[in-house]
DNA sequence: GCAAAAGTGTTGATTGTACACCCATGT
DNA sequence: ACATGGGTGTACAATCAACACTTTTGC
């Protein structure tokens, strides 16, 4: 069928397509965005977010989730599709239209594999470098969205383990809106939402008397 | 520059890009979407959004806006980009990427030229016909979309002409979000979020007494 | 004078926000 | 015993939601 009729669009032209993908990280109470070191042409040697060029065999989400598991060796991660940029000189070497996805992913136990072919780094949210193209707004643009998700959608979750302390969450939540949050305002919401389940087990990882662990429900 | 760097993605493959506008309109106190009947294959005869493939001179923006133009000869009107599907037989003719927008009009005084090339109507938006492709899940992620939004942003003065009245802009708000509003409670909260400036003059053409119009504040 | 739409306030409920002390434990 | 982070309740403010009658005017 489809290549019965595949002439029908034969005038219009076609673009390179990629995706770019923000993808964040929490640990030691900050939040950290991924970048790699380009090693190739344009603009090797600066920093730019992980992406790549849609394939025909996939589609962007597919896309997206093969770039970031290349990178970290990670599946099955929170992924959402953002914004599409197209610009046309966005990127210096061709025309590309470039589809911005954001992750979250939980580093509490996680160490990168060394045995990729970049140079892969986390930045602290406040830090980032001086990126190529229009990186650096797609990392501000993924940020208000975020900001705007996490007080209506269960989304913090990802950042973190399967089991995570009150305390844990608030923390992934002060980094991610960059305040800092009334305990017991914070407490009474979370439990109020029905979202977790409350544990027996404490972590003591923190804190001598122990915070207890919740899970988060379905 | 742009040529001479131009092969470092060569061996990625291209897409036809399309941009697909979920077109509002307001009138008669409903909410009402255009569709045209397309004239080319494939899916000859069927309704379809207002769509049409990106050139290679303009970015997408650009794109949604010469779609509408070229269509209802309107310009400079409200458009916003939405979501971009990428589903690989999504149209079953060739592999075709497609950002969706949706575009706010007002229909009190406008009339669709007869001079296009196409056959195009507006529908209310819960008589909307089955459509070619996903653009019937285009339009619900977008009506989801402008319901979340029209609490929050100003986008509902797109749908009128300059100058309203309450009542009016009430009926678009009860029209976007398809459930009666107190009338007491909707004036209160318009004046009180001070987008809107009281004018000396009334609009008679729906009431014996008159309503008050308003204007919108930049 | 009556029908039809415009305009106008108050009350109670809910939600959000600010705030300070005791608890458990490892050292 | 003390330092550290975990856990708890209340009072006030702000916002939201429900509700009914009067006004104007063209016919």
């Amino acid at each position: 069928m489809k290549t019965q009729v595949s002439n029908l669009y034969a005038s219009y032209p076609k673009f390179l397509l990629s995706v770019d993908c923000i993808v964040f990280g929490f640990k030691e109470n900050k939040l950290f965005c991924l970048l790699i070191k380009r090693n190739f042409e344009p603009e090797i040697g600066k920093w730019s977010l992980v992406g790549g060029f849609l394939n025909e065999n996939e589609n962007l989400n597919q896309c997206a989730s093969r770039v970031v598991f290349d990178l970290t060796g990670l599946d099955k991660i929170y992924l959402e599709q953002l914004e599409t940029y197209s610009e046309i000189n966005r990127d210096w070497a061709d025309r590309v239209v470039s589809v911005s996805y954001f992750a979250l992913i939980n580093l509490e136990l996680f160490e990168m594999p060394s045995n990729t072919n970049y140079t892969a780094k986390w930045f602290e949210i406040n830090e980032i470098p001086e990126l190529i193209f229009d990186h650096n707004k797609m990392i501000n643009n993924s940020l208000q969205n975020i900001r705007s998700k996490i007080g209506k959608f269960p989304i913090a979750f990802s950042l973190l383990s399967e089991r995570f302390s009150l305390p844990k969450l608030q923390n992934v939540y002060e980094a991610i809106l960059s305040e800092s949050l009334d305990k017991r305002n914070f407490r009474k919401n979370m439990l109020a939402s029905g979202l977790i389940k409350k544990l027996e087990e404490k972590d003591k990882t923190s804190s001598k008397k122990g915070a207890y662990l919740y899970s988060f429900n379905q």
